[in-house]
RNA sequence: GGGCCGUUAGCUCAACUAGGCAGAGCAGCUGACUCUUAAUCAGGAGGUUAUAGGUUCGAUUCCUAUACGGCCCA
């Protein structure tokens, strides 16, 4: 359909021409001395800009062109920012201008110039020579509407970019989010590692991995749904605090919220309970979002949302009575939760245990209401095979899970380092599998084993940075941060 | 997996409720124009209406299926 499009025949025939004429369509001889920045920070501090002597060698993408019979006005971008240049005739030669005239919105230029202000003040740049760096066969979508259709913005993200300064402004902040992550823990020591994404047993989470094969090991491999287990045998070999910023993959539904890769921040520090945890989260959370946005609160959607600890503190039972509405009497009691359940229209699959039945009518009564940041304890052992159980009752774990904005976005707890307990909370996930829970921990005995050598008191977590972007972008669908969310493939890629 | 909505020119959108020659702005093209900034003025061009069927004298419009996307629910 495109082939036939006029505008692109047009853009082709003209680069031929240009062809013609000997002009190079894609050089890469140019050398440029000055970014936009730099150049606007030039005229703030140099009186040669300002007198006009100081000269310039810049270069960016056409984004917008207001052309004369003999001279012209265009606003060029690169990686710093836009600027305004204006080319005539009179000071590039008449041969120089004709092939100016050739150029489009879209295409890269090479200018060396003088700056001067126009008549409005615009610092403009004067070109005294003009080059072509590449010329652009496919036009841009409208310069004042831009790139609406979602489809057409996930798909051809390069576009969204070039023609949405707010897309650009997200990926841009989700740069910062990340990094401030990171220099907080190089501050504190922690050291970040990479341990593998192509695990043989997946583990560090209740989800469905995605599977794979190695021919050469003639292996089945499964796609990591948490680095968990692989960052606790490195505390296990002596690293005490170690911290790890990638990608997970869980093979779900994708929807707003869910994309099947995903980025995690996993933590984990030798020595420290989950209740130092809570203390440093509130710390890390305010640090970052204080970096980014230079305070530490923000609106999300319809909330102003403020990260200034200490946060609130409530039980997992406490939070379903006091916002899920749930009979303090009917907690621990499977069947009358399970009558509860189906009185407010939340369906409970397969032969769940009490567990599970009160985390899924936390997802649906409570989480939505956890507006401000509100940590949430006390989690039960039979969903928290990882966790250790609490010195005061065996029945729950020292575990907590945080919520921002609706949304679940850090999971952390003092890990269990007793071999025996964790073999025996394997071995009832394994039980759970076969009564048909396909999200139950796999056995893992060769983690059984690395603990069997002594894991010191450690407490790990786990954060959402995807979710977390979105909170501080103020993203209503987690595709507005991931640059290249998943989609279905279309016709033409299929084969 | 289910419900609702969408897909029309390179891009942003009309033509809906009532089936009757598919329109506009931007981009592109031709011409004019050496301080414009969504430049302006004049002219001309651009379409397999997502795909495949059906109903009809006639379908962008009504019906069915499919593909892709969005929102909501599970």
């Amino acid at each position: 359909m495109d082939e036939t499009s006029e505008v692109i025949r047009r853009r082709h025939e003209k680069a031929r021409a240009l062809a013609d004429e000997d002009i190079d369509l894609y050089p890469n001889d140019f050398k440029v001395s000055h970014t936009v920045e730099a150049v606007r920070k030039h005229i703030d501090q140099l009186a040669d800009a300002v007198d006009g002597t100081a000269m310039f060698a810049m270069a960016g993408r056409i984004v917008g062109l207001r052309s004369f019979g003999k001279a012209a006005f265009f606003h060029f971008r690169d990686y710093t920012g836009q600027l305004q240049a204006y080319v005539k005739q009179d000071e590039i030669g008449r041969q120089p201008y004709a092939l100016f005239k050739q150029f489009d919105v879209g295409d890269f230029i090479g200018i060396k110039g003088v700056v001067f202000q126009t008549k409005t003040g615009e610092w403009t740049l004067l070109a005294k020579e003009i080059r072509l760096l590449c010329k652009a066969i496919r036009p841009l979508p409208e310069k004042f509407h831009g790139l609406r259709d979602p489809e057409k913005r996930y798909r051809q993200r390069y576009l969204d970019l070039v023609m949405n300064p707010n897309v650009r402004d997200i990926f841009i902040k989700r740069a910062h989010i990340v990094q401030a992550f990171r220099n907080f823990f190089l501050e504190r020591s922690f050291m970040e590692v990479e341990t593998p994404m192509m695990q043989p047993i997946p583990g560090g989470a209740e989800a469905t991995p995605f599977e794979t094969f190695h021919d050469a090991l003639g292996m089945g491999l499964f796609l990591r749904i948490a680095p968990e287990l692989y960052l606790k045998r490195l505390v296990i070999g002596g690293f005490d605090r170690v911290f790890e910023i990638n990608r997970s993959f869980r093979n779900e539904g994708v929807s707003s919220q869910h994309n099947p890769e995903f980025t995690m921040l996993e933590f984990y520090q030798a020595y420290a309970t989950h209740k130092d945890l809570m203390s440093l989260t509130e710390e890390m959370f305010g640090f970052v979002t204080q970096q980014v946005l230079g305070e530490t609160h923000f609106k999300y959607q319809e909330n102003t949302i403020d990260m200034t600890g200490p946060w609130r503190r409530l039980t997992l039972k406490d939070a379903l009575i006091e916002l899920g509405g749930i009979d303090p009497s009917i907690l621990d009691d499977r069947e009358r939760l399970l009558d509860f359940a189906g009185s407010q229209g939340i369906e409970i699959r397969k032969a769940k245990r009490v567990g599970k039945i009160l985390a899924k009518l936390f997802d649906v009564l409570v989480e939505p209401k956890l507006i401000e940041p509100t940590f949430v304890v006390d989690y039960p052992v039979e969903i928290s095979p990882l966790a250790r159980r609490n010195s005061s009752d065996p029945n729950i774990t020292e575990r907590f899970e945080l919520f921002i904005g609706g949304r679940e976005i850090a999971n952390g707890f003092s890990e269990l380092n007793d071999p025996v307990d964790q073999r025996r909370r394997f071995l009832d996930q394994v039980a759970n599998r076969e009564a048909g829970d396909q999200e139950s921990h796999y056995m893992d005995e060769d983690y059984v084993m690395a603990l069997e050598y002594g894991m010191p008191p450690t407490a790990g977590e786990g954060v959402g940075i995807d979710r977390f972007v979105m909170l501080l972008t103020n993203a209503a669908s987690i595709r507005e941060v991931i640059l290249f969310p998943q989609l279905k493939r279309t016709g033409q890629q299929k084969k």
